[in-house]
DNA sequence: TAGCTTAAGCTATAGCTATTAGCCATAGCT
DNA sequence: AGCTATGGCTAATAGCTATAGCTTAAGCTA
């Protein structure tokens, strides 16, 4: 509980705006003042809509990603099951903003580890992969959400969805860049690239996930294939 | 039900013994005949086993892999939903009887793609990568269930799991060809080679699946990857 | 500060689900 | 021919998501 603040207020504070933004549909035909002076309501609204999050990722640690229940969040919170539909008008609104959410937290470990890599290109890609990977065995139950779909009838929404998008974008500048200072060919870049180099992730992490999902970053024995697969990817696209 | 008899003959032919053997605990207290002359009633008993499971996986196709529900499939095989436990023992159960099926399936596939490859070694293994492909777009359901444990509690018993183990040595036999022929380094067929080259199926099909699992084998964007993928693995352990 | 709006709780209910307990007929083994 | 146990049933429990409608009080607005 107390040390699940650290995870709770990354998605406080991450989250506070962008939440209110993805999920607040109820907000649409209010009275105008979406965010205006004095919005207690609505920050009180995002706080709790934060905590249903946080607790929702506790329950889905605890008893796996599909299972969550609402009447198990409410029992938790202290409400009777219907109040959470104040809140969110589905449990799979809930999936869904848990998917924003770690959609979006991925991105940001990916685009800090470009950021930090020196010098820009394949380096890149290889201190991404690591992070992203580190990142996975960390919230495992988030990204089975986001990398597997486990949840029955549930697909993001496409604003959900868009983090993902720019998480490709990231890459995609990555291999410009190692393009660039040639170490790679210049299909590397196009669509099949890209591609491969997500397939190149997934497959190591997919794999550990499914076999060894107690292992750690460092123990497992497909995330060590990770550090290999920047090699592998310019093997594929040598430059000229 | 008259066309799903090419499924259920296959599942029946290939499965009346072995489902008989891994799901029927229940005979394990009987009077001893357990493959006696007159097994009228066990042969009616697996029959029905089969037609449980069959009809499973058409409701898992129209609803997902997760969310079969047994009361849908006693609805289906025309009996009330009670009357299931006296087949399958749980709703995990029947979960364990479709993947020990899908093990099976798979690993014939692999085998049989093997087989007819010429010459042995990594020609074997790029036949046996489009033929599992092909197997995993075709049986999304059931690949679903084998590797990516889409089912919250459940976890495939070990009996299930014996032909996932033997679809591993199969790829090892590749392997150790192609190592004999000189296409690859011996590493290759170690621990770790054969843990590179399972991430480099599982990457594309797991990508292919959550962003593209209505495409086929051959208009998919990832699926198209895995013929590169013998090649790349090549690169990984290229002889000395 | 007074009043009104609405957010956020509640209970009750409907319609699902898996699973257990216990009853009974009859198919089929001996 | 007789017995056994298989394979069906109904009834009941406990849990789930979701909807409908009521009520209180928080807090915005004039």
């Amino acid at each position: 509980m107390t040390d699940a603040a650290g995870t709770a207020g990354a998605a406080g504070s991450g989250n506070a705006a962008g939440s209110g933004n993805a999920a607040g549909s109820g907000n649409a035909g209010g009275s105008g003042n979406a965010a205006g002076a004095g919005d207690r309501r609505g920050r009180r609204r995002a706080e709790t809509k934060a905590e249903i999050l946080e607790i929702a990722l506790d329950l889905m640690a605890e008893e796996g990603a599909a299972s969550l229940s609402l009447s198990a969040i409410a029992r938790r919170l202290g409400i009777q099951p219907p109040s959470l539909y104040k809140y969110f008008p589905s449990r799979h609104a809930v999936y869904d903003a848990l998917f924003a959410l770690g959609q979006r937290r991925y991105r940001d470990v990916i685009a800090e580890a470009a950021a930090r890599a020196e010098p820009p290109g394949l380096a890149q890609v290889a201190a991404a992969f690591e992070a992203g990977g580190r990142w996975i065995m960390d919230n495992q139950i988030l990204a089975q959400l986001l990398f597997w779909r486990p949840v029955p009838g549930f697909t993001p929404s496409p604003e959900s969805y868009g983090p993902a998008l720019e998480t490709r974008d990231l890459y995609a500048g990555m291999v410009r860049a190692a393009v660039e200072r040639g170490e790679l060919a210049p299909a590397a870049a196009g669509e099949e690239g890209l591609n491969l180099l997500a397939s190149l992730i997934t497959g190591p992490m997919s794999q550990q996930m499914a076999n060894g999902p107690e292992a750690t970053f460092d123990t497992g024995a497909y995330t060590r294939l990770l550090a290999r697969m920047p090699a592998l990817f310019a093997a594929a696209y040598p430059p000229s």
